[in-house]
DNA sequence: TTCTCAATGATGACATCTCAACAATCGCCT
DNA sequence: AGGCGATTGTTGAGATGTCATCATTGAGAA
């Protein structure tokens, strides 16, 4: 008895439910960040730079934010003109900025990021936290095979 | 013992695990797309369109996809010139277009669906379908949780 | 019927992203 | 020292996405 031709496997959906939930977080999370009239990705960049107090090259930047380095151009440049971030120059590279935060974006960062860690524990509901632990290395697990599958030679 | 100010609370990485997941599934997609000069969201279009042998409304389309009624305006426009979908005019609602498959979408997708449900199956590797259907039911819970926050009045 | 409000699709402005190409610089190898 | 390949940031083209706004059309209330 055929069902529907190349019918999707059991797990399909849920490769569907995984994508559709991450869409939602990152559109809840505009929402969220508009309060604060910042990008989700503008966010992003100024949360991956509070780990780099001496600043952090461009090139870094794009391989934190996982995202091409002519993006991070761009994100540098407005997240600058609005006076939450600097580039300096790199005595030891002469290629590379050193893309640091300002006073003004820890200030903002002070006052966002309780929101937002707050707000990342209410999203989990009433799930222990045992579980979302046991979820991260099995989301590990996918990231690395779809990376694997996409990059082989077919 | 204080930490740092504003620490994550266990089920922030998580999340952040999460998010990333779908990033990578994202970008492996569309070098599996690629093969067939599809873009991830042009092929989610036309996989949605099968389930519409009568065509669909432009708005729905954008419901379906989760996206803006404008982006899916240039998104037809292109698939429209490549002849994968065709406007028909709407006789019940002269406002709203019929985006229907062309016969030459029908073959792409043919050819081009067990290869992507096959992939999908694989990205999941050794784990079991029922854990990936648990999982289905804990995400769902997550989607919905992160638009009611985001939509609550602060 | 007419009026009003909602829905549809298009458009323009803009942010976000990828990719290819480029000049400048770095590092290493000979 | 010189040369060569790799890395860095920028630029331009173009796809993808949001949002506000608009004219057209639908549909239900007065």
């Amino acid at each position: 008895m055929k069902r529907k031709p190349s019918a999707p496997g059991p797990r399909y959906a849920a490769l569907i439910q995984l994508l559709r939930t991450a869409e939602e977080l990152w559109n809840s999370s505009r929402v969220f960040f508009a309060r604060w009239d910042l990008s989700p990705s503008q966010f992003n960049l100024l949360n991956v730079l509070t780990d780099f107090p001496d600043g952090c090259t461009q090139s870094d930047l794009s391989r934190q934010l996982i995202m091409h380095r002519s993006n991070v151009t761009g994100l540098v440049d407005r997240l600058e003109e609005r006076g939450l971030v600097t580039r300096k120059e790199n005595a030891t590279d002469r290629r590379a900025w050193l893309v640091v935060l300002t006073p003004a974006a820890r200030k903002l960062l002070a006052e966002l990021l309780p929101h937002y860690h707050a707000a990342a524990e209410q999203v989990w509901g009433k799930i222990p936290a045992a579980r979302a632990e046991k979820l991260v290395s099995e989301l590990a697990t996918i990231s690395e095979n779809a990376t694997r599958i996409a990059n082989a030679k077919s």
